[in-house]
DNA sequence: GATGAATGAGTATTCATTCAT
DNA sequence: CATGAATGAATACTCATTCAT
């Protein structure tokens, strides 16, 4: 009842509900989301079943939960760079930024991609991860007009399905080509499409 | 014998077979293969739940077939192609007759990136899809050897990259960059990719 | 319509049927009744489904039929001899010939011994079976007592049970006691029962 | 932490688990393993179908606990008899002993001998039952022996049939012979067949 | 907060039976 | 007489969710 206690339990509840996420991240990511049950999730967290509902109304409010969180994990490092890039080395920086944050998070992103092709399981999703998105390609596309493109939209589109296609490759089919090679290649091609007189 | 010619027997159970699989295709890209119950795809077929396993030995023989359906008639018509590229008119038509590929069996490839990201429901899928792809990663590779690139890998997992990322675009999210003019933004960039000295 | 083409088409009926309940009663001495499908039956038989419904209501059917058949079988060469059993070379004649029955129409059996502990698969048959085999007890019975037993009805008990229990070991344990070899001493053994002073 | 103790907790599922086995058991040795669904399961146990999947994985489950418990509970007590027959009395006592059993468990027996001729049903089920069969078989083979009967196996062979016999009756058509009676006239001719010169 | 027994609606699949031809 | 497509009720089993403790 002491304030200090009232924290403990804060902690106590955040850990627990932390602990749920991962371990439901893992397994969604892993077997997917229906083929996911609670009773799974229960037992790799070591808790009851009964238990998750005290932090989670529902299995589904749990997706929510994780895709929420991936949105934040995923764009809260871009925000900080996002407004000033300027130069080439910035625009590098960025893009290697980007590619080492979906290797990091790759279990996000096997979500990700997997929800992007099930509209119905999280309506709200590709709503919300267009309007996330939305900074970035803006940003990109004032970088290559900066660098004198004569068709920066159109040079954004390419880029842009480059690095998606990219991310997915990094996600779905790492062995077919090197994610480290790819990094290298994606970049020089950028500035190819860009850059071309 | 038989009041019924075999042939009539034979075109009912054509066209049932046929009903139950674009019914299926459209459920299974919309919701997902989990997600879709038997139930779901003979009550949106106008039949008996019974009468599906007339045609079907189970749920997942239904993905299979709609599988190799898939593979049959997205591969078919690139076969008589792809072993001629040799002008860069060629490999134009080449990649325009992916992208019409795609984009005039949607559904089917709603369905294969989905499986895609979920292993576990067709283990098979992902080894036939790459041993499908690799001709045309091959052949792309030859052609980009063949207009001198300095360096034909690298450009080869850049473009390969930016063609994947398109279809997923084509599919997930047409209202972002509209596929007619993308298609010829990433034509172009293959070039710029390509030729770029 | 001649009658000539009346009695074939009778014929017909008649062996159809036969070779329906045939086919049923392997399945169902080798699966079990319940375990043998109506499409299993006409598929082994080489006919179609509805077929079989020409010649039998159900499945039930031709289960009784079966049943009613096997009791015919069975008890018809028994009736010739019942009644005048004197002498001891004919008691032997008669359980000879019982075992030789049993041994000649294994599945009849198979299949009624699973009926015994299955009472509700065929009300009816329970009773029926106590009725035919009534006669024979009865001609056992006197022939017992004939031989001067003590305690005829004690005896008929044991050697009932003994009987009985060796078409048990015929159907489903053969392995265990050779028939042959079996036979033999079963007989032997009825002889020290009754003649035992 | 739990407000139900571990003891609590274990309680409830041991009583559960032995009210689902036993209602199992009267519907299995009624109608038959295959006849019987886990619906009625569960509706005559007065619980709910999903729960019953909370105490058994499987339906063959709930068979095989149940094949276990039944052996476990006949020849538990036989083991203690088994080593020392020597008299008459005790071979007397021990086949009184094995009727007995049965007597007890009439459910268990008929659903013993269901299983014996559907094999399909639980094919370990056959090879089990003989195994623990054995040793009794073993038993009686050196009795016989030891009184000097000229022909143990085949009295041996006699006498098994006649007991399995008995059993049948017992447990199938206990009206046709008075089990009490039976027993003794079943045991008399043992004797006749063991001792006769 | 924590447990796990309990529920009930849902899932894939089977199968006896019907019926148009 | 004969076919096999079609049905619908039933079956074993799963699982998100509730709730007494």
């Amino acid at each position: 009842m002491s304030p200090r206690s009232a924290k403990q339990f804060n902690d106590i509840r955040k850990q627990k509900k932390e602990l749920i996420m991962e371990t439901a991240l893992e397994l969604f990511a892993e077997n997917g989301f229906h083929a996911t049950s609670m009773s799974q999730i229960a037992k790799k967290a070591g808790i009851s079943k009964g238990l998750t509902y005290n932090y989670f109304e529902s299995k589904k409010e749990i997706l929510e939960e994780l895709i929420q969180s991936g949105f934040e994990t995923i764009f809260e490092t871009l925000d900080e760079n996002k407004d000033g890039i300027v130069t080439k080395d910035e625009f590098v920086q960025f893009i290697r930024h980007n590619f080492s944050m979906v290797r990091k998070n790759l279990q996000h992103w096997k979500l990700f991609f997997s929800l992007l092709v099930q509209p119905h399981v999280a309506d709200t999703f590709s709503q919300e991860y267009k309007t996330m998105a939305e900074p970035v390609f803006l940003m990109m596309f004032n970088f290559i007009k900066s660098q004198g493109s004569d068709d920066p939209e159109g040079d954004l589109m390419a880029i842009a399905a480059m690095i998606e296609g990219t991310f997915l490759y990094f996600v779905v089919a790492p062995e077919i080509f090197p994610p480290d090679v790819m990094e290298e290649k994606v970049i020089r091609a950028c500035f190819k499409i860009i850059n071309n007189k």
